[in-house]
DNA sequence: CTGAAAGCGCTTACAG
DNA sequence: CTGAAAGCGCTTACAG
């Protein structure tokens, strides 16, 4: 009588099913679980038929509940505003769904309690797992790691103890841009970096800044800046290299970003890249081909980052210890 | 006995909290829930303290099993890559989870049957609503349409009927990249745009177009270009133009991504930007300022899209009928 | 103001 | 090969 439809029609239930194809529940279970032996061939086909006929899909929260475990994976990322970021979640997003999984993406907009709010409410949705990219250290961090929540770091390593990890080999980009810069004929070197940098980023220009000292002897100048984004930091970095010393003959940034915000103030300057002063950036940005051919680029795989961030996760679900996934990178090239 | 804990520490259940506070489970329900009125003041003391003491948070998949919802949106998107979508889904997962929802992210690669494929598998996670960004036409959708799923449209309107929608006056934005390239004192203009153009670009070329032939009379000339995305398209797009008319002094490229593609080929050309031809984009991505300062770009506002869609969204769940939301666009101007 | 009980959709021993 | 039943954590009339 009140039978009146919700707002939505629901979807058709195991007992639906389990009604039209005249079984039980159980067994209905058990054939859309992939369970075929555990029935008899023509039962099975008869609830085959039943679940195309009214269309049944397993309702997740009833699964969920059970299993007490969802198909939930969380993605802490600290600004999708960040091209590299946007598509570290675009592969994960893919990859992840191709397992069989389903993504909930929170930005962290790097902030600690942000990623521990989200550590925290991932556990009320009973999410399988967290991929945290460019963990900060923080108490619900800790926590997680405490009670054995399944993690995967991106990008930067676990700040506070062991972890599965996908990444690059930071400190070989850092010597691999050296090792361009100084083919190319560059003789005196500089490194723009965050005053407050990541241990990616600052691998990054330790690895550099070691290569070059075994070619050249002279330790390359370093400047700094501060500031809420690359872009940001570079342009504080630039300004402070540029007024201390000129412009060098060959400049290192952590980031394609921080490159561009180089190039700007060169424009600014009068000072013609690559021919006055030949940049290295880091990422490999899909637009420098476009904007920014006069950036040499070290390429890091993002688009395989997804891949490798499930195989961590099945190694972790599958019992396996934690282990470390380093994709490679593609020397500094122009792009083209 | 046997009880040894499961790979991870499960969280406390309202029966643990109501143990704990010496009352029935109904009651911490009620309290977790809100309704103070609804028990003493000392009960709702006790059953907080016992929350607090426990660490409790209510498990999703129970409470949505139960209310046969969840809190659950979904956002699919025609592709992360695009900076302009990494910009919309990070706002509107900012602005659900400010509103207390959480997003899930599902790159549909502008593949109607990947769309449908969400639009399903979003019923079997209960998921309130989806945001659709540039959907395209396809049975899944309406089938969505049909059974009343919530659904809001961004970018592009509801191909397939009315619709909830967030964007921008794209025939106006045409228009004012118009009158921006004329009061630069351009006389001659050209469009480019892709060979099968979503109705979002269409309406801006359109737009560009009329309001052309209102200044000066003569109808611009237009070019398409084929390919899997802007960059793509806009190279094909302007070889093509080159090729059948040289460079025009005002060139209208319907995104930034495709203005970045022109401006590769006019430096391949010795042409310059914007002395020997002036370009004129939409998007007013962020990078334009470091890496683009020749560009003038028509500011979309993609960081407000995330509030604007939360209040479709909530519109559309307190029954009232699906509106509109355009968002104020920034003339042409170049970046600074 | 408070509690006992039903039921959301599912999985899984257990029994036959 | 198959089914009856318990229970995952929650909400909500209903009764008191």
């Amino acid at each position: 009588m009140d039978e009146a439809p919700g707002p939505r029609a629901s979807l058709a239930s195991l007992a639906d099913v389990a009604r039209a194809a005249d079984v039980s529940i159980a067994t209905v279970s058990r054939v859309v679980n992939g369970q075929t032996n555990r029935a008899g061939r023509e039962t099975v086909a008869r609830v085959m038929q039943a679940v195309e006929r009214l269309g049944y899909r397993p309702n997740h929260a009833g699964r969920s509940l059970r299993r007490r475990e969802s198909q939930i994976v969380a993605m802490l990322a600290p600004n999708l505003d960040n091209p590299a970021m946007a598509a570290i979640a675009a592969s994960t997003e893919a990859a992840l769904r191709e397992a069989g999984y389903v993504m909930i993406l929170c930005d962290t907009h790097d902030r600690a309690e942000l990623q521990d709010e989200y550590l925290e409410a991932m556990r009320a949705q009973m999410a399988r797992a967290a991929v945290l990219v460019s963990a900060v250290a923080s108490p619900g961090l800790a926590g997680a790691m405490k009670r054995g929540d399944a993690l995967v770091f991106v990008n930067r390593r676990n700040p506070m103890g062991p972890g599965a990890f996908v990444g690059v080999d930071n400190l070989r980009i850092g010597a691999d841009a050296a090792d361009f810069l100084h083919a190319q004929g560059a003789r005196d070197a500089a490194t723009l970096a965050p005053s407050a940098p990541s241990s990616t980023i600052a691998e990054r220009v330790e690895g550099f800044s070691a290569r070059w000292r075994v070619l050249g002897g002279a330790r390359p100048r370093a400047a700094r800046g501060a500031g809420p984004d690359h872009l940001a930091i570079g342009g504080a970095a630039v300004d402070r290299l540029v007024a201390r010393g000129g412009w060098p003959a060959g400049l290192f940034c952590p980031s394609d970003l921080i490159a561009y915000a180089a190039y700007r103030r060169a424009l600014a300057d009068g000072v013609t890249i690559p021919d006055d002063c030949r940049l290295v950036g880091v990422d490999g940005n899909a637009l420098n081909r476009w904007i920014a051919p006069w950036l040499a680029s070290v390429a890091v795989p993002y688009p395989a980052f997804g891949a490798a961030v499930v195989e961590q996760l099945e190694a972790r679900w599958a019992g396996r210890p934690p282990g470390q996934r380093i994709l490679p990178h593609r020397a500094p090239a122009l792009a083209d």
